[in-house]
DNA sequence: TATTGTTATACTCTATAACTATA
DNA sequence: TATAGTTATAGAGTATAACAATA
């Protein structure tokens, strides 16, 4: 059974036999995978007004525990985004009352963003929905399959953070 | 040994020990692995002038052999985006005269965009340092666990691609 | 002076829709 | 009328740098 990436791999083989393509059989995959992935997950959150960056946000202050308050720089680290970026989905979300910002008392540079009432039924709605599609991407891999995916791709992540070839 | 991800799951079955967090194992570890590839690809492209999608259109046109030769709706169908985001790639490229648009003969409609000296020249410099990266990537895995993450993938993309959730 | 956070600004990438030329 | 392609416009998301307030 041939797919997209094969006849990539075929045309390359044809105009430069010389050269090792393989390496595209997987990172192409992967690339389209998580593409394909992706847009599944996004779908979910746009069924209920939201977006991945959104959702992450309030994701992240759901499951950091009752008072659900934590402060953009945690925030930020968590997503792995600049505190510009959480500021701006933090306006987003604070325009539409999912999220409270408030000075931090022991800090009064600081802002403690808190779930509202509102923002945690409604991220606490999207959850299950969220992980039902998630549980559906994977639907394919039994137990023992899933824990080979994770350990494989723990050896791409080590390589590609190792910045080995930066 | 802990992770990101592992603590995140952490948090989750703390606060909500009644829902399965166990795909997020999965998913985020894919999305985390994939960022991090791609900023390591995006490192090699960046290094010779290039970003990724500069470089898929002069690839495709590189890997569809002599003359180098495509019409624009052949480049979106590749690149799986629209004819418009096609339209200024070429632009940039055809700025840097590394890519030339000319009419089509046999339908003055159509435009071919051919591939200049110098876009096949950078591009061919690029391939191996491209190969190279994502041969870093996977040095991790040997020949038959390629095989095993391949059809983990296929599985996962199928699942991602049939929409059973949309 | 250093730090926390926000905003002002700009950049990249993309899609939708309007437009031109040809079939 | 339909099709190939481009451009005009707008939107999303982000980062860099300037700024305000506090430590």
């Amino acid at each position: 059974m041939t797919d997209a990436v094969d006849r990539i791999l075929g045309q390359w083989h044809r105009e430069r036999p010389d050269l090792d393509v393989s390496p595209m059989a997987i990172i192409g995959r992967m690339t389209r995978t998580m593409n394909a992935a992706e847009a599944q997950l996004a779908g979910t959150f746009a069924r209920h007004g939201l977006d991945s960056g959104s959702f992450d946000v309030l994701a992240t202050l759901l499951r950091s525990g009752s008072p659900y308050a934590l402060n953009p720089a945690a925030l930020a680290s968590s997503a792995m985004v600049t505190s510009s970026a959480i500021a701006q989905r933090l306006n987003k979300l604070a325009d539409r009352g999912l999220v409270a910002r408030s000075k931090d008392p022991g800090d009064k540079r600081g802002t403690v963003v808190t779930l509202t009432a509102e923002g945690k039924a409604l991220v606490e709605r999207v959850l299950p929905d969220h992980l039902a599609t998630e549980r559906s991407l994977i639907a394919g891999l039994d137990a023992t399959e899933q824990e080979q995916f994770i350990e494989l791709l723990g050896r791409i992540e080590a390589n590609a953070t190792n910045a080995t070839n930066a």
